[in-house]
DNA sequence: ATATTAACAATAATCGATTTTGTAAATATG
DNA sequence: CATATTTACAAAATCGATTATTGTTAATAT
């Protein structure tokens, strides 16, 4: 690191990859994350490492403790079905303005998506590498996205990405059993509903597969 | 400032400090906040001040450009509809849930909080310090927080916050005009509804409350 | 043996200084 | 005279070091 990549700012970059690290499972839930172990890995100074924790902190992905620094934000049933419920809340709600919303280019970027996803493998076949699962990652988080992409209200497509990183979060924090559902029917669907505009229909669904997601998640039943 | 202040840290008192400043109007919006004026002005070092604004800005408050600094953040009529939408989504459910998990000590919170809101005047007369109009905002903001304090879900109770200092940030930038507008009566009608349990009647007279809110500040019509 | 205090080490918080970046004025070039 | 290049300056970003806080261990007292 050291110096300045490209345009953006040092601080960005870390707080990018602290990020990534954190969804992608690197660090224990609740461990701490102190600032000059963090500066001295990234090869910066503290300030950029503390900048990107309070950015993080703010977002809910880190914890801070005042004059007991930082620690990677902790998981319980408890709060991923709050989550789930904020999200089931906000994202229903840009699903049906982005549906009413949505014009030719945004149709076509969602079977675009879908297609994409379709295709990726998740994790049926054993030895996937972390960087494979990564990668279904982004194209799963960006197939949801693009269902609300057509949502005109900012504000709200904020909340929903947010969402989506805490929800993230829990994604990489359970055993391996549970990875085996395959949500291809449900996306298959899901893509269906939205297509053919039908907006209380696509709401049903999305809400039933957040809520298993969940469900399997802490295996309940 | 310079010395940390009882048991809190330096940079929560400036960040409170700054938040305030912001959501009262002290500065205009769009305005760029220099980190080393700020840090003169408070009397601390940069590095506080940086860390306060970026939380600021993470929250919404204040705007980051890399390279560029930080600003305060702009107001626009449609901006505002969205967070007013934001928050009806939210807040709304909100309110369903809290009326659905309340308690006995929850509905006597309700009540007093609304007795305080009902007995402080609001700007009816004229020659209103600064500090009245706070002391306003505070218990105002106070009662819709009592009314879905009850609601179980942290998660959903946070993003309320947040919406409610963004829509918090445009009272301040209102024509005098826009202020005689007296919500004492919808007020009352949502305590009512709040108390006897019946979550329907009390959302449709919040969502109508906060809706009159936004086409007041920006005189639609 | 337990409680209290003192000294210490680790880390967080804060600081003042240095480096980098963006902008605008000044100068040069065609 | 218009455009390009350089220079100078202000502010942002980053750094390395200093100071403060907290938890822990050792020493002392009860």
């Amino acid at each position: 690191m050291a110096k300045r990549d490209g345009s953006s700012t040092l601080t960005e970059n870390v707080t990018k990859k602290l990020r990534s690290d954190i969804l992608s499972g690197q660090y224990e839930p609740g461990s701490p994350l102190t600032v000059s172990e963090l500066a001295k890995g990234f090869d910066v100074s503290v300030a950029v490492v503390r900048e990107s924790l309070t950015r993080l902190a703010t977002q809910g992905l880190v914890l801070q403790n005042p004059n007991h620094g930082f620690s990677v934000k902790t998981a319980s049933e408890e709060e991923l079905n709050n989550i789930i419920q904020a999200r089931s809340i906000n994202e229903s709600e840009a699903l049906r303005l982005s549906i009413a919303h949505g014009d030719l280019t945004w149709e076509s970027n969602v079977i675009a998506a879908h297609h994409k996803l379709s295709q990726t493998p998740e994790f049926k076949e054993a030895n996937r590498t972390l960087a494979v699962r990564e990668e279904w990652s982004d194209i799963h988080r960006q197939f949801h996205y693009e269902l609300i992409a057509a949502c005109p209200n900012p504000v709200l497509l904020d909340i929903c990405r947010r969402l989506w990183d805490l929800s993230e979060f829990y994604r990489h924090y359970s055993t391996p059993r549970q990875q085996v559902r395959d949500g291809r029917a449900e996306h298959k669907a899901l893509t269906d509903a939205v297509l053919s505009r039908d907006g209380d229909r696509a709401v049903e669904i999305f809400q039933a597969h957040i809520r298993l997601t969940a469900d399997i998640l802490f295996d309940n039943r």
